[in-house]
RNA sequence: CGGGAUAUAGCCUAGUGGCUAAGGCGCCUGCUUUGGGAGCAGGAGAUCGCAAGUUCGAGUCUUGCUAUCCCGACCA
């Protein structure tokens, strides 16, 4: 390939995209990502050639576990949505549109309900399972807000893997293998990733694991343990909580006046902060809910919504707290209208001598203690986990990890099966639900983490089996014989070279094959005419060397293999 | 949707109410140059995001719209 013939050339000052990860902005220097507008990326020749590694690498572990690739719509009725219930579960970022006989489409944002309806009528028999199938296809999500290039966008290729099982013993043994494919295909793309255990939220189920590539500016947060293997989102995470016995003392109202912030309430009284109880209030579809938990902790929506069975608890209205004859400053588990539900989480339970609002301006109650002076109608726990916690398997030492998450796996259980009616006969002819498995890869945001975790302050490094190019040749000088070389060589390199045969100075070309990332260049230059040797130089290792030019062949066969065998993964 | 910022040529930017909107990169033509974004000469490229308003006069001030970027809820 000529490098004159790509269109979506280098830029020399990289571009003004906010403060985007330097990876992102090197695939757009480079010429491989352009943005069409907010949360949409076009592929440029480059891009999308890696895109293909990425492909071949994500299909081979694919096939090896036996997956056979799929391809369902982009544009699935909406009434599957309804089936499955799900068009109401959240705020999902659903575009409908009505086709011409007016029925009502959407733009799937993932595919569980497609492929769903598409095995209904070929899964009848405990003999057609298990069936594990993949599939490369768009999603579109209206995101709220897309950020950071192909991070997350509204439009994004996704590898979605989906299985089939008997049972849920059967879908669980699946898992090791899913999971071990996953490993492996991150470290072929050279990005470090661990994996946490997740909530599988919007999408169902019963249990799911993401894998997080750790990176200071991700907006993905886990709790993991020093000590021990503990590592889960943020979201479910949940740590060891110090109770204080003590002995009950009477309650007390005691006038706080005009306070300010809890902070300052807290120098004024002398007490630390876990003896405070913060009361906030949610509004969801079942109601209000008020909920108490110890002001050394922070609310978890997540966990909330998980313990009163909600998909949207969020923020009240200031007509709610007129409904409490309370306001926001003062807001308190005393005195509430009956259909207000109090929610406390469990460290409140175990802690004693609390102080806490008592729905009145300017009056706290002290000594307060759950189950004596004030009752919930659930109890559980709701806050996140804070850096410092004690781990509850290990009592090792949690701190929180923020990275990019790269995939997502999850155990649908029966939800979809159940939901649509997908059936299979077992062996006594009953009809059974079958178990399924969903796992997913956001190819795009791969491709950027990749550019992320592999480049240098020169420019990207692509990994062997990714670089859309392995080598890249240039000749020096007008000389017509070294032309003839060059033009001869990428003869019969075809596919596997660009070839950089601009008119410009040699700065200009190893600035730009720096920029690229290209594997290897080739320069066929001042010892070329003499001595017959050509330049060999390593991008990655920085290794330089000159071998002669009958060799040259010989030496990149060799050269492709050993990093083939390099990039090799042992299973 | 809430809060903040920005919008000038393909890219990066300057432009403090006043003359024909400035520079660098890139692009085109010619010559020269070929081991680290080289040089010389010439050239093309802008309805200054859109629409109103204030003013003798608006890229610059005001308002509205639109788009983009950043911060929050959401996600692969």
């Amino acid at each position: 390939m000529f490098y004159t013939k790509l269109p979506g050339k280098t830029d020399r000052e990289s571009p003004a995209v906010g403060n985007a990860f330097p990876g992102y902005r090197f695939l757009i220097q480079a010429g491989y990502v352009r943005s069409m507008g907010k949360g949409l990326n076009a592929l440029l020749p480059l891009g999308k050639r890696v895109e293909n590694r990425l492909k071949e690498i994500i299909s081979e572990e694919m096939e090896e576990m036996g997956g056979m690739e799929i391809s369902v719509p982009l544009v699935s009725p909406l009434e599957l949505w309804e089936k499955t219930d799900r068009r109401h579960k959240t705020e999902a970022p659903f575009v409908q549109f009505k086709d011409r006989s007016g029925r009502d489409m959407v733009l799937s944002p993932t595919h569980e309900e497609s492929v769903t309806f598409l095995f209904k009528d070929c899964i009848r028999s405990h003999k057609d399972l298990p069936l594990f199938v993949y599939q490369y296809q768009l999603k579109y999500r209206d995101e709220l807000r897309p950020r950071g290039g192909l991070l997350r966008s509204k439009e994004f290729m996704m590898k979605d893997g989906y299985s089939f099982h008997r049972s849920y013993v059967e879908l669980n043994n699946f898992f090791p293998t899913i999971f071990a494919a996953y490993q492996r295909i991150f470290q072929h793309c050279s990005v470090p990733t661990y994996a946490v255990e997740a909530d599988s939220g919007f999408m169902q189920g019963s249990r799911s694991y993401e894998f997080i590539m750790s990176h200071p500016k991700g907006k993905n947060l886990s709790i993991r343990c020093n000590s021990c293997e503990y590592k889960a989102s943020q979201n479910i995470a949940y740590a060891e909580k110090d109770a204080h016995v003590e002995d009950l003392l009477p309650i007390e109202e005691i006038n706080v006046g005009a306070f300010t912030t809890l902070h300052a309430l807290q120098q004024q009284l002398q007490v630390s902060m876990d003896k405070f109880c913060i009361c906030t209030l949610y509004k969801c579809e079942k109601g209000l809910f008020i909920t108490v938990h110890r002001a050394d902790s922070e609310v978890s929506q997540y966990k909330l919504q998980k313990l009163i069975k909600s998909c949207k608890a969020g923020p009240p209205d200031s007509s709610d707290f007129d409904k409490l004859g309370q306001n926001s400053r003062c807001l308190s588990p005393f005195g509430l209208p009956e259909d207000v539900k109090i929610v406390v989480d469990d460290a409140v339970v175990d802690s004693c001598n609390l102080i806490i609002t008592s729905g009145e301006p300017d009056f706290f109650y002290k000594n307060v203690n759950f189950g004596r002076d004030f009752d919930a109608n659930i109890v559980g726990d709701i806050v996140k986990v804070q850096q410092g916690q004690s781990c509850s398997i290990c009592g090792g030492t949690l701190y929180q990890d923020s990275g990019i998450e790269l995939g997502h796996i999850f155990k649908l259980d029966d939800y979809y099966t159940r939901a649509m009616g997908l059936t299979y006969q077992n062996l006594r002819g009953e009809f059974i639900y079958p178990h399924m498995g969903s796992y997913g890869i956001g190819i795009g945001r791969l491709m950027e983490a990749i550019a992320e975790a592999n480049h240098d302050e020169r420019g990207l490094i692509w990994p062997y089996r990714l670089a859309p190019y392995k080598c890249y040749v240039m000749g020096t000088g007008k000389s017509p014989t070294i032309k003839e070389f060059v033009n001869n060589l990428s003869e019969k390199l075809k596919d596997i070279a660009l070839v950089d045969d601009r008119v410009e100075n040699i700065g200009t070309k190893f600035k730009d094959f720096e920029l690229l990332g290209i594997p290897l260049r080739i320069v066929v230059g001042r010892n070329f005419l003499e001595k017959s040797m050509v330049e060999i130089y390593e991008r990655k290792s920085g290794i330089i060397k000159e071998i002669k030019a009958d060799k040259l062949m010989n030496y990149l066969q060799a050269w492709m293999q050993e990093q083939v065998k390099e990039s090799r993964i042992a299973k």
